[in-house]
DNA sequence: CAGTGGTCTAGACCACGCT
DNA sequence: GCGTGGTCTAGACCACTGG
């Protein structure tokens, strides 16, 4: 008689994770209403949403009211934050400035651009203990939304210690390109940079923000930029929805 | 009269977060049972246990029958993937092989094992793409669970093309280590990686055998290494808990 | 053994997307 | 307007943890 030992939720949830993962519910497949669901198991509507809500935090399914359920599909942009090749110059028209950002994305087929805010803020713990300063000491921030054909791709924020912001190009608004680099044209040329990544789910701010669905991870990307003294002068703390993106880094074996 | 035009459960949720953000409860601390939370805020019991469902998802709380909701606490590791420092032979006594996983965790004051479990299996799509062989080819596979004090802490499977695993230590069971490198020994020495990352929530198997609680999301780790000759000569694939880990890559900024 | 969270039901009404 | 998922209630019983 084997009698199933997992609870009636797991057993609805299991169902449904195998019919994805066999293929036999392909991306983009529409589930059958909850009812129905709830019916042909001979459970509750209660049990069935409980069930339904552990694939979405998943990752598995969407939801949504008055759309049903459909399995969740990904498409990946590639991020490669340890590759500098100047892509701001290339491919360029003559009086075009194109940034990193809108270059990357362009380079996959797609049209990337940004939003900027720059102004004043106190440093956050994390930003303070890389810069080396006070807690909640003023800094310079840029906050920028960077987007893919419109929908908001990643969240990055650009924190500078007072004293190299002042008087620069750091606090203009908009999306400013340097050739050849903000942080050299300010006189803090930075030759290393320190990554530290994370993966954690996303706070409500930034779910909102980046019109994250359930079950959708961020990592948390924070550089730290040195200039040749071996001074930190910038970090850089960006959010990467696992949804959108892949982060590579290529690494050269030098033992 | 500002009506509140937020549901009852967003009401919850919204109150136990600021509660957390706010330091006014801090981690380790215990709520009130659930019903409790119910009468307080003049709701039902189903309406609380959604609300911290949500924060529960969103990694901020502990759930667990018996034992009560706690607001969580992380501690984090180190891990360094892209940093080569042949740390295998720094420390060591006469006669002890430390490999690289468990001189990084001796590093933090912690004690690192692994558990090996060589074999043979069919390429995932992942990996026979990378490795450019035929999906579903056979492969030489080592498993492996990394552990720190005991409790895992990543799950990482490394992957190579049959004629390159066949007579080699490579299939060998238990944690060896070669000194030099385990590939350069067997003819292939890796001059390049590329490590591609993402976030994204762990699959069923994942979160028990690594002991994940919900709303512990993952970071998917693919290192493609290739030899001389340009060829992908081993795929490892690490998943590392967003809960227990931070990745670190060192950068140099080359323009 | 008391008290906690986990499972499950039945039913009601609401909000949103479609067509 | 129909059908979907989202919110909410009241109540029952179970399973685990801790003293």
């Amino acid at each position: 008689m084997a009698v199933d030992s997992r609870n009636l939720i797991e057993r609805v949830a299991d169902h449904y994770r195998a019919e994805i993962s066999s293929g036999r519910l392909k991306s983009g497949d529409t589930l059958p209403p909850e009812q129905d669901i709830a019916d042909q198991h001979e459970v509750s509507r209660g049990t069935v949403r409980q069930a339904l809500a552990i694939l979405t935090n998943e990752g598995l399914l969407t939801s949504g009211r008055g759309r049903g359920r459909q399995v969740r599909s990904y498409d990946l942009l590639v991020w490669e934050p340890g590759t500098f090749e100047h892509k701001d110059q290339r491919g360029d028209q003559p009086g075009t400035h194109r940034d990193a950002w809108r270059a990357d994305v362009a380079e996959q087929g797609r049209e990337g651009s940004q939003e900027v805010e720059p102004g004043f803020a106190q440093a956050p713990d994390v930003v303070a203990e890389r810069l080396g300063i006070e807690p909640k000491a003023a800094v310079a921030v840029r906050r920028r939304v960077r987007l893919v054909d419109g929908t908001p791709y990643q969240l990055a924020d650009s924190y500078y210690p007072r004293d190299i912001a002042e008087g620069t190009p750091i606090l203009e608004p908009g999306d400013v390109t340097i050739p050849g680099g903000l942080m050299t044209a300010v006189g803090h040329e930075q030759v290393r940079y320190r990554d530290e990544l994370r993966a954690r789910m996303p706070t409500k701010d930034e779910a909102s923000r980046l019109n994250l669905m359930a079950g959708t991870p961020v990592t948390q990307h924070v550089r730290t930029g040195f200039d040749k003294e071996g001074r930190a002068v910038r970090v850089i703390i960006t959010i990467v929805p696992g949804d959108r993106h892949v982060i590579v880094y290529d690494v050269s074996a030098t033992s």
